[in-house]
DNA sequence: CGGAATGTGTACTATTTAGTACACATGACA
DNA sequence: TGTCATGTGTACTAAATAGTACACATTCCG
């Protein structure tokens, strides 16, 4: 897979995301605002990305996530906040003991 | 205090929220899209409501929850996902484990 | 009774969001 | 050398967001 693959020239990518190569030139230039989630989920796949880090770097959070805080905010803000301060690998043990589900 | 106290009338709720009084009316009745994050916050001290919780009626999540996301947002997104079918008790238990935070 | 306060309907509006459309200079390359 | 694709500058825009402003009928109560 060349690096600079035709198929990943500017033009071809912004075609498959659906949008005008200008719009995506200003995007990667950060001229413009970041696109709306949608926008930048489809050009996550088209680059192959992670789209919760893709929207980060867009100051968003995916609406899917929203939602499974919004069902219970004082549970989930509560948490979070806990982990504000945690570094990543108590995090990441938090992730592996939930991971069982044995509820 | 009063169940119809003269200072939660619609009126004087609604300066001290610092919005039009037929505004507020609206947004009540959710004749209106819900009031911006700003808004609702002041009208959460206003009404000593949780602001996560009115935030959440309103479809929204905090910015200041999303940024402690967006930091990290490989390692929060799992976590939440995996939370999204636990139980409150089970939640409730990993924040009281975290809330020590001896790491 | 009469004035003041209350909630609400209607009509606007400024700003932001999320883009499109087209023209143009540059470089590749057959 | 001509043409074709590439990235980018400029100008514009439809829709959504987050309200304001004012008029009006109704109700409270001194």
């Amino acid at each position: 897979m060349n690096l600079d693959d035709k198929r990943f020239s500017l033009r071809q990518v912004a075609q498959r995301v659906a949008i005008e190569p200008a719009y995506l030139s200003k995007i990667e230039r950060g001229e413009v605002a970041p696109p709306s989630e949608a926008t930048i989920v489809r050009l996550a796949r088209e680059l192959n990305q992670d789209p919760d880090v893709l929207l980060a770097l867009a100051g968003k959070v995916s609406r899917e996530l929203q939602n499974i805080i919004r069902k219970r905010p004082r549970l989930f803000a509560e948490l979070i906040r806990q982990l504000k301060a945690a570094p990543d690998d108590a995090i990441l043990r938090v992730v592996r003991e939930v991971r069982g589900g044995d509820w």
